[in-house]
RNA sequence: GGAGAGGUGGCCGAGUGGUUAAAGGCAGCAGACUGUAAAUCUGCCCGCGCAAGCGUACGCUGGUUCGAAUCCAGCCCUCUCCA
């Protein structure tokens, strides 16, 4: 572990966000010196990022808090080629429409980690289709192509990987690194930006990018990447029973995402507590050493500060208190998710509309399997038709997955 | 363009005419044990249906057959070697 001599470097090390830095001597003292522009490029592929993006936001956010200007790009121009990287199949195009879709579904949820507006260290947000749509093909190879080496490019991680393996890498996907290094040297140029920062899998895309601002404009930039965030066990984080784990509300309730920091393992807290809150170094030592049952109060406290950056505290405090009443006193929180059912349902299809169970079928298979609880009585039929008179029924799956069926 | 290999359920991968909704593994879900953890053991794991049953499914389209993932023909795609 190198001591750094920049707040923003110290931050970044404690917190365990370095993985690779180009030159870190370099960066330090620049960062000591002045304010550092730098950015992390966003794909615009889905309607909202996933937690999986959460480090890269953070991130910024740490260079915020560190006195610098985070830019936030996003990828318009770049999501019409798509990120080959370490993807074993070529993904489909989409259409314009539905990336200004996602862009403006996306965005929203910057503003709760970042600062925007015009002063020196605010935030700003660009979309690289303001200057990829509008590129000419041979003065793009031009100035930009003539940089890059075929043979070195095919010696990418990334590229050789889809190449060894069977799949074939359309000449459309292997432009992507040029673009993407084509965004820093435009970022360098418009913005001042000196930093680029990433996932690790971001690595070789980066240091093209690095490359090209020194040999097209002779600028000094900066890559940084973050070490992959992987759960104890080894997975990618970021996946739960019912799939992605969404930033947006729409997507994913503000309770569900609480659940998920929740449900963290032992030896990750601490880790995602550095990592994922604002929680001082010293009280989140103090958390991760606790033993036992005892480590769940470290866990809460990530649930509540974490659900609490994304979605505000009376969210985090709403969900908090239904897990409480739910978990702990056996009761059924206000906030769990609902189903109006009018009168009656069939429970296996109550199950399945909570999302609870993928099919009908599945949600049967529950019952027999006596997973299937309501109002904390076991249900034994799997065609029973449940009833619902003015108070809520309780419906459980398994002990983790409560619901409400309401009128 | 030529020669060969191959395309099976979320993934990997067996299966070369019937008892195959398709072995096995991974991932996932649930039960037990716990702390809404991990590990372990057990069960489940295409869909619809209360059920009998029905519908889909082994790259695509046809064909042979009582019966096809399995045989035949054409097409599409991938890989390897040659030109």
């Amino acid at each position: 572990m190198t001591s750094y001599r920049s707040t923003l470097l110290r931050l970044l090390d404690e917190r365990g966000y370095i993985h690779q830095a180009t030159d870190a001597a370099a960066l330090d003292a620049l960062a000591e010196r002045e304010v550092v522009t730098g950015y992390i490029g966003f794909d615009a592929t889905a309607p909202s990022l996933h937690v999986g993006s959460l480090v890269q936001i953070m991130l910024l956010r740490r260079l915020q808090q560190a006195g610098h200007r985070p830019i936030v790009l996003m990828g318009g121009g770049t999501s019409k080629v798509g990120d080959p990287s370490f993807k074993s199949e070529e993904r489909r195009l989409l259409d314009n429409a539905t990336i200004a879709a996602n862009i403006a579904s996306i965005r929203r949820v910057f503003g709760r980690f970042l600062t925007f507006g015009d002063g020196p260290t605010d935030a700003i947000m660009l979309d690289n289709a303001e200057w990829l749509d509008a590129l000419e093909y041979v003065p793009f190879l031009r100035e930009v192509g003539r940089h890059f080496s075929v043979n070195r490019m095919l010696t990418f991680d990334s590229v050789q990987q889809r190449l060894e393996r069977e799949q074939s890498l359309s000449f459309l996907e292997f432009n992507y690194m040029i673009m993407q290094a084509y965004d820093f040297l435009e970022l360098s140029r418009r913005a001042g930006c000196r930093l680029q920062m990433g996932g690790s899998d971001q690595w070789g895309n980066i240091v093209n990018g690095v490359e090209l601002c020194r040999r097209a404009a002779s600028t000094e930039v900066f890559g940084l990447t973050t070490p992959l965030v992987t759960t104890a066990d080894g997975a990618k984080m970021g996946k739960t029973e019912r799939g992605a784990v969404w930033l947006n509300e729409d997507m994913l309730s503000a309770y569900d995402y609480w659940q998920f920091w929740r449900n963290t393992a032992d030896a990750d807290v601490g880790r995602f507590l550095r990592r994922f809150t604002d929680v001082p170094l010293e009280e989140i030592a103090r958390l991760e050493a606790l033993q036992g049952a005892e480590i769940n109060d470290a866990k809460i406290m990530l649930a509540n500060e974490a659900t609490a950056m994304l979605h505000g505290r009376d969210a985090a405090a709403a969900a908090a208190d239904t897990a409480r009443s739910t978990f702990e006193q056996g009761g059924s929180g206000d906030n769990l998710p609902t189903l109006s059912v009018g009168v009656g349902v069939n429970i296996a299809h109550a199950l399945t509309a909570l999302g609870f169970t993928p099919s009908n079928k599945e949600a049967k298979r529950k019952i027999g399997e006596g997973a299937v609880r309501l109002n904390d009585a076991l249900v034994c039929d799997p065609g029973l038709i449940v009833e619902v008179a003015d108070q809520p029924v309780k419906l459980s799956l398994g002990r983790k997955k409560h619901g409400l069926l309401i009128r």
